[in-house]
DNA sequence: TGGACAATTTAAAACGTTATAAATACCCGC
DNA sequence: GCGGGTATTTATAACGTTTTAAATTGTCCA
């Protein structure tokens, strides 16, 4: 039989390795990490020197226990957001600011769209994180009431309408669908139609206040279908498109939240015999590559999920460290005159 | 002055609690509630209750602090997962295995694509997590290997050629290129193309073999293309497809490992003039909803990633728990013959 | 009645860290 | 060479749980 080979299951070093190293006490240790103030210059290099050298990392659980910080940001993912990579976008932004910081990131996928304050209550009342991260926030959102009320750290992507101030990291959908429906106008589209997200939702307000005040001042007819949303089914927009083509006074032009609506419209409309840029036009919002591979290509304004997601992480740092002077409301402009891809 | 509102900040229950609540002393309460055998059923029965009531949760820090135990599942997520949502497909299965569990899923994005090797060390380690999941295996996978010499619990979406067995959750690659081929051919095209990911994954060849093995049984010619594959950018396949249509023998079938390439092709072979269904055809892999969106329709096979998750999800969970008789290696067939959506 | 044994409960220690408070070393002027 | 500070280091306790070992109770039989 071989030698017992003594792998030795690889001992994590703690703070008392260094301090065994070291010969200084693990409190003194512990400070020299955390530059405290009161260790002295070279006590403080040789102990990051060792520590560095063994590849000490200090232990989560045991910070957390003592200090209460879970050094932990949970996203909520609501299930409408598994299209087209929204989620992943947003999280890679998220991680992106993340990066080089102690924290991580936790998911909670949501499984029951927008009934989510469970979650938040659990998370609030049991610590299980020090900031939340979520979107699709409306007018007197629960999650952020209760937030708000418990004084926790967090960052919606979408505004509210409370009086007190919240952080947030939101799009300018009123200058998105202004713009878009314009675009459309320009064209020489005569009777927009705007496919919006859910009532309930704050950015479904916003949209629908763009699209209206450049109708009206074009003084264009319009139409906003209320039997479809953006979170639909995209067989259900595609049927309505269709049905509605074949009615009198359809719609010559589009504005789409989102990129699947846009596609659903298109074959909707394709199905009735209509085609894109003859019959009708669409602006859409884009997110993706998407819809820059698709003919004939649909024009675009641009919504940088993965900018959205960093600049979410770097106010919600911010707030969990108690910077009250930072910047806590973002709101992103579309690039209008961009040239469309 | 308003008498001053004293929220408490709400207290957590503790052990201690409930210790102090029922008379018990700590310990047994811990084991009242983890069903220690040695406690009487009545004790049992009082404590449960009275955690029941105040609505006790353990504390994660402290257990993990104790046990060494983290109860944190972690994904590793490539930059290439962004697209269409692979990612969030997958953490959406994998969050419905670890529902009412006590695992929590975190998630790496990784920046470098396939250099995740220092995190996966990082993580064994550290003892950041109890298990692992990745995907986009190699043959020889360096994680695969440092996770099994480490006796680390994972699951890896991919197979790799160790001799040494370990879990995972694959698609049969094999199954769907060779079907995939085959029905171009049935459609009467002479000389199919197939879009690989990356030679270095395993996956890759899996799909070659069963292109391969379609190719010789029909006898007809074939071309793979090294110039692209399925992890470049979509205006590169776009960019090769249309200059390739221009050259002599061009292919007249394509069997698409992913929806955007599928998408890539498309466009590339349009901006060339050609038409899909007239002068060539496409089967692809659909993951999504999305190639049912657009026209014409793109005929494919289906590989549902949530289903995929949640198989892993359930697959680590034994693994950790130890049960080594439980399935470790899954294998998803494509619905042959299912009806093409 | 006491002792052996099982059933049930309990006390004490430990996981690795940080906070509090106390101790020690160092330096100054006299 | 000694009080009075400051600079630096240290011991101790605590966070909430689980584990180990010990204590208590009850039961049964000699």
């Amino acid at each position: 039989m071989a030698p017992e080979q003594t792998t030795a299951r690889h001992v994590r070093p703690t703070l008392r390795t260094i301090a065994d190293l070291t010969g200084f006490a693990v409190t003194t240790v512990s400070r020299a990490l955390s530059n405290a103030p009161q260790i002295s210059a070279e006590t403080r290099k040789r102990v990051q020197e060792v520590a560095a050298e063994i590849g000490y990392l200090p232990d989560r659980a045991a910070q957390r226990l003592k200090t209460g910080r879970t050094n932990v940001i949970c996203v909520l993912l609501d299930p409408h957001e598994e299209i087209l990579g929204y989620g992943i976008s947003l999280m890679h932004g998220l991680a992106k600011a993340l990066r080089d910081t102690s924290y991580h990131l936790i998911v909670m996928p949501n499984f029951i769209s927008g009934a989510n304050i469970d979650a938040v209550r659990h998370i609030v009342r049991n610590g299980m994180a020090d900031g939340l991260i979520f979107s699709r926030t409306e007018p007197f959102d629960p999650r952020v009431r209760l937030l708000l009320e418990n004084g926790f750290p967090f960052v919606t992507h979408g505004r509210t309408e409370f009086t007190t101030p919240h952080p947030y990291v939101d799009y300018d959908n009123f200058s998105f669908a202004y713009e878009a429906t314009k675009r459309l106008i320009a064209r020489g589209r005569r009777k927009p139609m705007i496919i919006l997200p859910p009532k309930r939702m704050t950015f479904s307000q916003h949209l629908l206040h763009g699209f209206m005040t450049a109708v009206r001042e074009a003084g264009v007819a319009y139409e906003i279908p209320d039997e479809i949303d953006l979170d639909c089914p995209v067989e259900q927009i595609r049927d309505y498109m269709s049905r509605r083509a074949g009615q009198p006074d359809a719609p010559d032009g589009f504005a789409c939240g989102g990129e699947v609506s846009a596609l659903a419209t298109i074959t909707g409309m394709s199905d009735h015999g209509l085609t894109l840029g003859l019959e009708y036009d669409i602006v859409a919002k884009r997110t993706s590559k998407l819809l820059s591979q698709i003919q004939p290509k649909v024009e675009t304004i641009y919504e940088d999920l993965t900018d959205t997601g960093e600049q979410m992480g770097r106010v919600l740092l911010a707030r969990i460290a108690g910077d009250e002077t930072a910047e806590m409301q973002v709101l992103l402009r579309p690039q209008i005159g961009f040239p469309a891809v």
